[in-house]
DNA sequence: ATGAAAGCGCTAACAA
DNA sequence: TTGTTAGCGCTTTCAT
């Protein structure tokens, strides 16, 4: 493994100075030379498979082109489109992206803020969903470029990017109304997470749209936006209300631990239990039944987030945007009339 | 936005020189100094929120602390526990990854291949699958660290990863064949991925072992290792060899494409078609039936990868080492005896 | 145990 | 259009 060359090796070779090499392999500068020298000096960069050391660009320039991504778990099939729609959008622009996974565990998300911040990261994208959450506050302290993605902004001068969470909520209930339920429960996420609360009060309004009463829309919170939390949720719900026809989960992983939940007590989805979930995640359409859900583009908000953050590292004090991407509904086969009609 | 403290300002605050505050900062030279010389730079570093620019420790000490991770995509469901494994085995160790997604596209390879290369990446974690890879020629002549992943080595001096594809093959087939197939097809990826090309021949291996002619033994190649290219191939085996009772897919995605064309035709899994996937990924068993399948860890693939890199940055010409992680069948709802027993 | 000083490879302000 | 020069922040050898 021989020494890497560097500009004064390629100027060296070319004839001419370290700093007029700089320019001509420099594509912003390179109009400042002569097309013939430029031209020398790119033939004696290739020759010498000549690659800038991004340490030394970095130290001068104080970029880096790289961007820190912070999830809670790449498991989560949301995240995985929306790193690729990251990735996408910043490819082009030649950036590149440290991904980290929190668990949001503020530990672990401090951890990780930290190895991204002395990586001279130019920016970041936030997609942990804790409510009170130090690493925002760092971001603002050290005025550091960043978005956050699918969560609240929790009053901070920030970029957003999200799905339109209430528009979701209420074209769930929307469905689940047209096709005759007016008892619907909800199996919300824990209250520290910003979607989950979100989608709550989204509920409630769409709920309060169709003048359903809160005793016919009962809410119960799930500890995680996990099959596991989701699936503990839906025993307490069939437990204590028998009388529900219809449930609309958080989120997909919640919807189908509602399904092993109705499973385990030989009940069918959706003859008796009609079912909506939150994502239209990869595979919602392969579980059984195939899961009726809110579709979200999540590599959209990838993209979008990226592309904001990129407009952000121009321009630093610019208004920050907040962007709410349209959702759909994805009807399949969790979702019926119910059994008994009770309006 | 005040301009960070560099090691200058906290020399300053503690009272010494920036080499003395330099060496307390490290651990490795903190020895050196007077523990409470130590303890006063540390002091005056907290308070000044200190972290060192790593673009300039890496100017010196040609480290970057930074590892590079190819794959094909992190939306197939194999990757991200893979990758979190990856970060799991190398956040102790205080490094931290760039990852980055190919779709086994030599071109998009080329570009994060060398974007990772310009900002000096300690190392490769490199979970592409096609067969002839241009990257792996340049990592061999570069002579930088690499570890493969779930790949087979094509002749080179690289440590691999993987999980015993032959074994699971084996067990696979043992499976079908202890509960009474005799006619089992192989739903095969295609022939450039060296995944494909091992469980193909792992398949052949196995079916011989139990001395199955291979006219009852047909092998069909998908066009990828994907859901889409599962149903197709299934299509076309399903109307060519109506008399097969079992499939082995190469993948569970082929085996969710399986289903899908099963389903179409109104045949029935496990009744009509037993069927085996292969990962045992994410969602494998809220399928419908859920699936019987070759279970791997791919937590442990994507730490073990990492820890056979970081031993290889220590001693780069230790010779390298092949693990084959152990795999087992997990039985679920989508294999049972054939209908009419042609034995 | 600590200080002095050089230099990693690059860029950019200034000079010519 | 090209050359000169300084310096980004850190580590490390050498001297004290």
């Amino acid at each position: 493994m021989d020494k890497r060359p560097t500009v004064g090796d390629v100027a060296d070779l070319a004839g001419v100075h370290r700093s007029t090499a700089a320019r001509a392999l420099n594509p912003a500068t390179r109009s400042m030379l002569s097309q013939e020298t430029a031209e020398r000096v790119s033939r004696a960069a290739r020759s010498l498979g000549y690659r800038a050391n991004s340490f030394a660009r970095g130290l001068r320039t104080n970029r880096s082109l790289t961007v820190g991504v912070m999830i809670p778990d790449l498991n989560n099939p949301l995240f995985p489109p929306i790193v690729r729609g990251i990735e996408e959008a910043l490819l082009p622009h030649g950036y590149t992206a440290f991904i980290a996974n929190t668990d949001n565990d503020p530990v672990r998300e401090a951890v990780h803020f930290r190895a991204f911040l002395s990586r001279q990261v130019d920016g970041f994208l936030i997609a942990t969903a804790r409510d009170n959450d130090e690493t925002l506050d760092e971001v603002a302290r050290l005025g550091i470029a960043a978005v956050l993605i699918n969560r609240t902004n929790a009053q901070r001068e920030l970029p957003l990017v999200s799905s339109d969470n209430r528009q979701g909520m209420q074209i769930a209930v929307d469905h689940l109304v047209a096709v005759g339920h007016r008892r619907i429960a909800h199996l919300a996420g824990p209250t520290e997470l910003s979607t989950a609360v979100v989608r709550l009060s989204g509920f409630k309004e769409a709920a309060a749209s169709h003048l359903l009463p809160q005793s016919q829309t009962p809410i119960f919170a799930c500890s995680g936006l996990t099959e596991q939390a989701g699936e503990a949720g839906a025993a307490t719900l069939l437990s204590t209300r028998p009388d529900v026809t219809a449930i609309v989960a958080a989120n997909d992983l919640i919807a189908l631990g509602v399904l092993r939940a109705l499973a385990k007590r030989g009940l069918n989805c959706p003859n008796d239990m009609s079912l909506v979930g939150f994502n239209d995640m990869r595979f919602a359409d392969a579980f059984n039944p195939p899961l009726t859900t809110v579709h979200v583009s999540h590599r959209l908000i990838g993209s979008e987030a990226a592309r904001l953050l990129l407009e952000r590292l121009v321009e630093p004090h610019a208004p920050a945007k907040t962007m709410l991407l349209p959702v759909r509904l994805v009807v399949r086969a969790s979702t019926c009339p119910p059994r008994a009609c009770y309006s």
